[in-house]
RNA sequence: GCCGGAGUAGCUCAGCUGGUAGAGCACGUCAUUCGUAAUGAUGGGGUCGUAGGUUCGAUUCCUAUCUCCGGCACCA
């Protein structure tokens, strides 16, 4: 005699199992409608399910992110059905739940081609259509595997094989299709509604390279018609916001055949790119850092002893010199930094020593990798290492955490993640030093009020490390800062400090890095931005303009007066209608507009206008001044006002 | 690196089955002196990514190659 106990603390009473169905049946035709799995004691279960004793049960509808999931999850399904009716011969592999999403990965003679996307689309529509329902069974698992084998879906068969013994194979399906599945699933394929292929593309079995290549196809899926419009809506506003498309448009940057993954900075591009470092700068400065430079090119020999060379050699630029030495163009900045300590005898007085450099590198990344200014083969890192005692660790890595949060607050990423990941199991150094250096990293995100999530065994070999990831503006995660303790490098670099006991000892060096790659930092603001920096980085801050040719002098005067302040102000006194220089200058995303006319000279007064399109009223120059001089001052945005 | 797609004017793109290319914006010139997101007229501009091949003839067909785009793998 089940009680059913609802999430409002009501209690239905039934003198025989039911099944979910009959239980939102109960509760109300909508609901039975709208019912798509349920919740049973926390447990998510088809609709078909069927409660024998007490339980909590909660009815899930498409308005619940679990219901999202299953609708997705099922249509990726519909994806499968679709694919196996149209290439019979195709094997099924898996097709997982992924954000905003679904894809399912097949094997098969040759790529889809994107007309078979579309044919393969029109089916899965057709399918939805005639509204089969989904039923779900069990097979032993030996059963299963022959049952999967004999259709030829060997893929199937050995992910079922990888299933623990004696735990039930479920297999779902709709018309004579049939699919291993945890589930559950909605209960019929018409409630599959709003859904699209998006783009096909290759992936490996089981996400290993040395395994065959799948066709992957991926697909969005979303309750309603109008959360597919709202969602395709998202992607192109997101794709106005591509930092390659606002570097050409304001003209900050490009890229070119000759150099593959390297920038050609122009005026306005690298009069931002050296504003992020001359900020920086000041910031490492005040916390004790100091800046140093190293080789660009040094004896691969140094980076054989470093190890870089054995590990990354694949990927690093090397070059003979006519007189037989083999170079590396440095991927890195750490054995340049101890090359620097390394000089003179280092007492444990000395320490922290803290050594910054913006120093530009060279990775020969896969040229499948390369991607605008986010993925590049040469960048510039503001790049540290600080030389500690072991004892120094914790409290240099909370003061360091410390920092690179603050610099991100200046830059308005308040929403800061932190991974921590530990030990991997290939690594070097003693069990005891790695525990010291976990627990240190650990105290220094706790420290920083911040919580962190775990990244087991993804540390590097040489010590465990904290990763900062920012949130943008339209919620994507950016990984770019990081933390590490390195209890490697210094010993096979040869780098001693003599202690309290007259002893040689080898330091801790911690690398840090709070932009990571600047490339990668300015791309992230762009997007972040839609282009529209804050005024302390903006290239120009302020237009001036005249209404016509009367008020050029007047506006010469102003620019002059501004420029006098320091600010970055240009006019505009082309012979064009004011109307048409405002949405020239507002589409490269000047902050300020001013427009100066008859009655503006008269009075000796600015007409101010925002990028935002926000008329800003007349005011006085030096009223204008104090306004952009306060808000570059506290890096503060126009941009933040709407 | 792997799978797929794409390279035509500065940008966005059109160009059917082979007969040496076209639009809009941008740019130059002239007129216009104008009040907050596009004034009008007019002109110039392309070895069709690169190298081979097929052909009387290649932007178009074939081969190789480079780069970019979307994924996968990689990321010290």
């Amino acid at each position: 005699m089940p009680i059913i106990t609802l999430p409002d603390g009501s209690h239905k009473n039934f003198d025989r199992p039911v099944t979910v169905q009959e239980v939102a049946a109960s509760i109300g035709a909508g609901l039975a409608r709208a019912a798509l799995a349920g919740r049973v004691n926390g447990r998510l279960v088809d609709t078909s399910f069927r409660i024998g004793g007490d339980a909590t049960l909660a009815i899930v509808t498409e308005k619940d992110a679990d219901g999202l999931e299953i609708i997705r999850h099922s249509t990726a399904h519909l994806l499968g059905n679709a694919v196996k009716q149209l290439f019979p011969d195709a094997q099924v592999t898996i097709g997982p739940v992924i954000e905003d999403g679904f894809y399912y990965d097949f094997a098969y003679s040759r790529p889809f081609t994107p007309e078979d996307v579309a044919a393969i689309e029109k089916r899965m529509v057709e399918l939805a259509r005639a509204d089969l329902p989904v039923h779900r069974r069990e097979l032993p698992r030996e059963e299963a595997v022959a049952y999967f084998l004999a259709q030829g879906e060997k893929y199937k068969a050995e992910i079922i094989r990888g299933i623990p013994a004696g735990e039930p194979i479920g297999l779902y399906g709709q018309g004579d299709w049939e699919d291993l599945c945890r589930g559950p699933h909605v209960p019929s394929t018409g409630r599959l509604k709003a859904f699209k292929l998006m783009k096909v593309a290759g992936a490996y079995w089981r996400g290993d390279h040395r395994n065959e290549m799948l066709q992957r196809i991926y697909g969005t899926a979303w309750a309603s018609e109008k959360d597919l419009k709202d969602y395709l809506h998202r992607l192109e506003e997101a794709e106005k916001r591509d930092h390659r498309r606002i570097g050409r448009e304001l003209d900050l940057f490009h890229l070119q055949e000759e150099a593959p993954g390297a920038v050609f900075w122009h005026p306005k591009g690298w009069g931002i790119f050296q504003r992020l470092i001359a900020y920086m700068r000041a910031a490492q400065e005040k916390a004790g850092f100091q800046e140093v430079n190293a080789p660009e090119i040094m004896d691969a020999a140094l980076w054989q002893q470093s190890g870089h060379l054995e590990k990354f050699g694949e990927n690093m630029f090397l070059t003979r010199t006519p007189d037989e030495r083999l170079y590396a163009i440095k991927p890195m900045n750490c054995p340049g930094h101890v090359q620097i300590f390394r000089q003179g005898i280092r007492s444990y007085r000395d320490l922290p020593l803290r050594f910054a450099e913006f120093g530009k590198v060279h990775r020969y990344e896969p040229s499948g990798a390369l991607h605008g200014l986010m993925r590049v083969r040469a960048f510039t890192q503001d790049d540290a290492h600080i030389f500690i005692t072991p004892e120094q660790i914790t409290a240099e890595s909370v003061k360091v955490t410390q920092l690179i949060l603050d610099i991100y607050k200046d830059f308005g990423f308040e929403d800061v993640r932190i991974k921590f990941s530990d030990r991997p199991p290939k690594r070097v150094g003693e069990d005891a030093v790695w525990d010291q250096a976990e627990a240190a990293l650990k105290a220094a995100a706790s420290a920083a009020g911040i919580e962190y999530t775990l990244n087991p065994g993804e540390g590097a070999f040489y010590g465990p490390k904290l990763e900062f990831v920012l949130r943008d503006a339209i919620g994507r995660d950016w990984q770019c800062g990081t933390l590490q303790v390195d209890l490697n490098l210094p010993g096979r670099l040869g780098a001693h400090y003599i202690d309290e006991h007259s002893q040689k000892q080898t330091p801790v060096m911690l690398h840090r890095a709070i932009f990571g790659s600047l490339e990668r930092f300015f791309a992230i603001l762009l997007e972040h931005h839609a282009g529209r920096l804050p005024a302390w980085l903006a290239p120009v801050q302020a237009v001036v303009m005249p209404i016509t040719e009367r008020q050029d002098a007047y506006v010469r005067g102003v620019v002059e007066a501004l420029e006098n302040q320091g600010f970055r102000v240009i006019s505009d006194l082309r012979n064009e209608k004011v109307g048409f220089k405002i949405r020239e200058h507002t589409l490269q995303r000047v902050p300020y507009l001013l427009v100066a006319g008859d009655k503006e000279v008269a009075a000796n007064l600015v007409s101010v206008r925002s990028r935002n399109g926000k008329d800003l009223g007349t005011m006085p120059l030096d009223a204008f001044v104090g306004r952009l001089g306060s808000e570059v001052q506290s890096r503060g945005s126009t941009v933040l006002e709407d």
